[in-house]
DNA sequence: TAGGCCATCTGGTCCT
DNA sequence: AGGACCAGATGGCCTA
């Protein structure tokens, strides 16, 4: 606790070290000191935390007491403990300077939870989950790419959350409208689908009868729709023969296709509608949202018949929204 | 209360 | 010398 203010500096350069010198360079709290100085007992007074408290101004002022010939002043003893304490104000702004750096960090990290899969404000993903989550989705797109054609939505949210926690897969699963009951993490992190077939209901519109919506995007995994048996020779089962997230870079055939821009390719479920269309450019239950390039006529992601997408579309404006749509209304 | 997560401090190492 | 980065230690907070 400090037990006076950060005069006890003054004694350095004022009698008996030396006479009157400049003080151009003093800030404003500084000339109030000097215009109420505080009495000398009280420096007399200070305790050894007071001490440590001032210590950095006062290696400060130390540094620039000079007398009328801008020679420095004698020091004497206080010379071993000014380096001391010099050392003590470096680690300070170390201790500053690494604060800062982690906050980096953690803005970085948080900007990262904000475009893998499932983003909450009030249940955030811990670090180390987020980065696992992050290693999963950026695996499992590349899947996507290299398989070339729509993935299969069960093996999409094993290879999510493989690895993950229990509360994490369910969460995940949770922002993907599946029951989380489903997804069992063992111990391996492996991700194993107890539950019924989901399919239909993510993907209403199977690539066979396009024309033929099955079910709604808003259809609960519980309800009475007509699942087509779940097959878990999914696109990306070829890759995870020896090879998973956990191992290598997947293998791709030829050039590796430009990114696609899946920037929210998954909805924010979770969170405030304020929040929903500010993190992500197009926020949607499961659907990949390609830009005009992407989406080419052999594109895996399908379409309604009306050419609106059938997630559950949340955009953030109408502007977007038009930008979307209009590849589809050529 | 134990365990998980986190922020912060700290000392060491490497680099400029 | 000083800054960036890293990892270990520590204590606080929260939850099951």
């Amino acid at each position: 606790m400090l037990t006076i203010p950060f005069e006890e500096h003054d004694m350095m350069c004022e009698p008996p070290f030396g006479a009157s010198f400049p003080r151009e360079n003093i800030g404003e709290q500084r000339k109030q000191d000097i215009l109420h100085p505080v009495p000398d007992d009280t420096s007399h007074s200070e305790t050894k935390d007071t001490e440590d408290e001032n210590s950095e101004r006062e290696e400060d002022e130390r540094d620039v007491c000079h007398d009328d010939n801008e020679h420095p002043k004698r020091r004497g003893p206080r010379k071993k403990t000014g380096r001391a304490e010099r050392v003590k104000v470096r680690r300070h702004e170390a201790n500053a300077r690494e604060r800062s750096r982690m906050h980096g960090l953690n803005d970085a990290l948080e900007g990262l939870r904000k475009v893998v899969p499932c983003y909450s404000k009030t249940q955030k993903l811990s670090k180390i989950e987020t980065l696992r989550l992050a290693k999963n989705y950026i695996w499992a797109l590349s899947e996507t790419l290299s398989a070339g054609k729509r993935p299969d939505l069960l093996s999409f949210v094993q290879t999510l959350c493989k690895g993950l926690s229990q509360p994490t897969t369910n969460l995940v699963a949770g922002c993907l409208q599946l029951n989380a009951r489903n997804f069992v993490t063992d111990h391996n992190g492996e991700v194993a689908f107890s539950g019924r077939p989901t399919y239909d209901v993510l993907y209403p519109y199977q690539s066979s009868d396009m024309g033929t919506p099955t079910s709604h995007s808003t259809g609960t995994i519980d309800g009475t729709k007509t699942f087509r048996p779940y097959n878990y020779q999914g696109p990306y089962e070829p890759f995870y023969e020896g090879a998973s997230p956990e191992g290598g870079s997947p293998h791709f055939e030829g050039p590796l296709s430009p990114a696609m821009n899946f920037n929210g390719i998954f909805s924010l479920k979770h969170e405030d509608p304020a929040e929903y269309g500010k993190n992500c450019h197009y926020g949607m239950r499961y659907c990949g949202v390609p830009t005009r390039g992407a989406l080419a006529q052999n594109s895996m992601y399908r379409m309604s018949p009306d050419n609106q997408f059938p997630y559950d579309l949340h955009l953030r404006s109408q502007s977007i929204q038009d930008e979307i749509n209009a590849p589809f209304h050529n």
